[in-house]
DNA sequence: TCTCCATATGAATACCTATTCATATATAAG
DNA sequence: CTTATATATGAATAGGTATTCATATGGAGA
């Protein structure tokens, strides 16, 4: 069990940026297209289709990720292909699912 | 280096209950509440004063927090601490803060 | 070049929510 | 019981944003 490392006083832009991360993985949507790129690359049609959301609406959240480093692109013949940015994005939706499930246990 | 962990397929209701969580952690005022409740539990008039914001307004967010156990509340006499559920939370902030900080030295 | 396909973008809108203001509740003290 | 203090709550509103629709961009192939 890993302890809470105490941390030093934010800036206010730090905070910001810390609260922009959230609030992009924040809404229903948007975070199931960062789970859907969580396993291997995907191109955006295969996303959509995938999540049975439209091509645009998929494209518009993709545009948001990519603007935060949330998720990364590669070029691949005629399709853009995107996947999750790095391994500290994985590592925060691990940690908020496992505090999820232990609430939802507290709960029974 | 932690690995990202393979993540089971989430059904509907929890990744909606996952970006609850983001979502409530996405909001810059909500997460300077949350912040600030990290290092000891505060009564709620304090929080107000220490991030110069209305007894009301943080009040609001409070009850939202303590609605998704993200903050727990604790009476002593006529005020009412507050502070972070659990380690979990605490770890999910770090985690992204980590992040956060890596992307702004790869911007550099 | 022209066409096809995949993706991106702009504008419009409908919904959501953060904030404020006023007021209610609850607890401690006298 | 009355007053004072700390917190909670309800209603109203202004600002933000997720979604859709239509269209643009840009690379690949003939």
């Amino acid at each position: 069990m890993e302890m809470p490392v105490k941390t030093a006083p934010l800036t206010e832009n730090q905070t910001a940026n810390l609260a922009d991360m959230f609030r992009l993985l924040g809404d229903p949507t948007r975070l199931r297209i960062v789970l859907a790129t969580l396993d291997a690359p995907l191109p955006v049609g295969s996303i959509a289709a995938k999540l049975g959301l439209s091509q645009s609406l998929v494209s518009h959240h993709l545009r948001l990720l990519r603007g935060a480093r949330i998720v990364r692109h590669e070029r691949k013949g005629r399709e853009i292909h995107y996947q999750v940015h790095d391994h500290h994005v994985a590592c925060v939706i691990d940690d908020m699912i496992a505090h999820v499930s232990e609430v939802r246990e507290a709960e029974l």
